[in-house]
DNA sequence: GGGGTCATGTAATAGGTTACATGATTCT
DNA sequence: AGAATCATGTAACCTATTACATGACCCC
């Protein structure tokens, strides 16, 4: 089901669901994405976004409505959704949202290849781990607040609350890994089995 | 500090790790990778590690070693690490365990665009997602306790358990967010701003 | 009125995935 | 012996990122 999709990359999603309110071009696209905030979300850069509007005309989501020539600014495309599209946006979305796939976070990848680290190197990296982490904790709850106060409704925020329980998670998480790692039992082990190599 | 890297795909940094403990030709990287489960927190597929062989080739990270032309099976070339990788090697795990990188998970862009859903909708979707999360969860349970009983040791099962810490982390967000999603006053809401574009 | 930076897009390059190719082994 | 599958690699094709280009506006 997901394979069957012309276009993957997630910000063609955004770029279907912003023309949904009403035509535009894709300056003016990239443009709203930052300044929604919700390019913290999706990632986002110039270079990327004409590429999928591109996409997404060749797969007959979007159309080219006009060309503005207005002589004061660089020539405007302006994209409108088709049928098609519309129907895309949904179809993707609600598989996105009822269906879990498969992440390879970098962190997991550090995590699987941990053995090869000292044990009490690994625990003091995983410290200095938890101090960004609280930050970014920090931070995400600062920007809730900050949209909360100026009357943005929560639903606009939940992408944010996601990434703080995410982060919460995986706080606890590294904060007991820590523990485990200085087991004088570990520590022991790993030195009869790996010592050699460092 | 990252961005110097010449080569970024992570998949590099577990050949660089399996090429630690002997020399061996791409296609035995990809073997064990899939024989210890690594697979599951690296993505992996035979012709990015190829790719990321070379990459590391010519970045002097790995050395070509020899070529069996043993007549029965395709030539094979043999690579090691180099002084270098092995520099890189630990520069980079360490990195990766210290700084946490800003990742962007497909729910997160799910749930930026969410209010494109009608709530009951929207709702729904997500009491399905809670199902499959919960067996995923399920199912990595019984790879991290048939391993455990297997002899393999906890240090070896550790992005098993992160995975798992997420899994349920995810849950619990779920769980939470369709109750919001139910509140009658979101609905009325939605209705009143949203409703003309279902 | 010259130096930044905003607005807009295109082109060049690098990265990653899929498809194809081919000899060896094993199975029935 | 022919079919299926394993072992191994290369090539073609997409995708994504970076670098480049260019006119307008803004500020002392």
């Amino acid at each position: 089901m997901a394979k069957t999709r012309k276009v993957t990359n997630p910000l063609a999603l955004a770029v279907l669901a912003w023309l949904l309110v009403e035509p535009m071009h894709p300056y003016e696209l990239g443009r709203r994405l930052k300044e929604s905030g919700k390019d913290s979300a999706i990632k986002y850069n110039r270079g990327s976004l004409y590429m999928v509007v591109e996409q997404l005309r060749k797969a007959g989501f979007v159309t080219e409505q006009e060309t503005l020539r207005d002589t004061r600014r660089p020539e405007r495309t302006v994209y409108a959704l088709t049928g098609e599209g519309r129907e895309e946006l949904y179809d993707w979305l609600r598989e996105l949202v009822a269906q879990p796939r498969r992440e390879y976070p970098q962190f997991g990848v550090a995590l699987s290849l941990l053995s090869v680290l000292e044990p009490a190197d690994a625990a003091e990296l995983l410290d200095r781990r938890l101090t960004t982490l609280g930050e970014e904790a920090d931070e995400t709850r600062a920007t809730v607040r900050a949209a909360t106060e100026g009357g943005v409704a929560w639903v606009f925020l939940i992408e944010e609350e996601y990434r703080l329980a995410l982060l919460e998670a995986e706080h606890r998480f590294v904060t007991g890994l820590i523990e485990s790692l200085r087991q004088p039992d570990y520590i022991r082990t790993w030195h009869e089995v790996f010592g050699n190599r460092q």
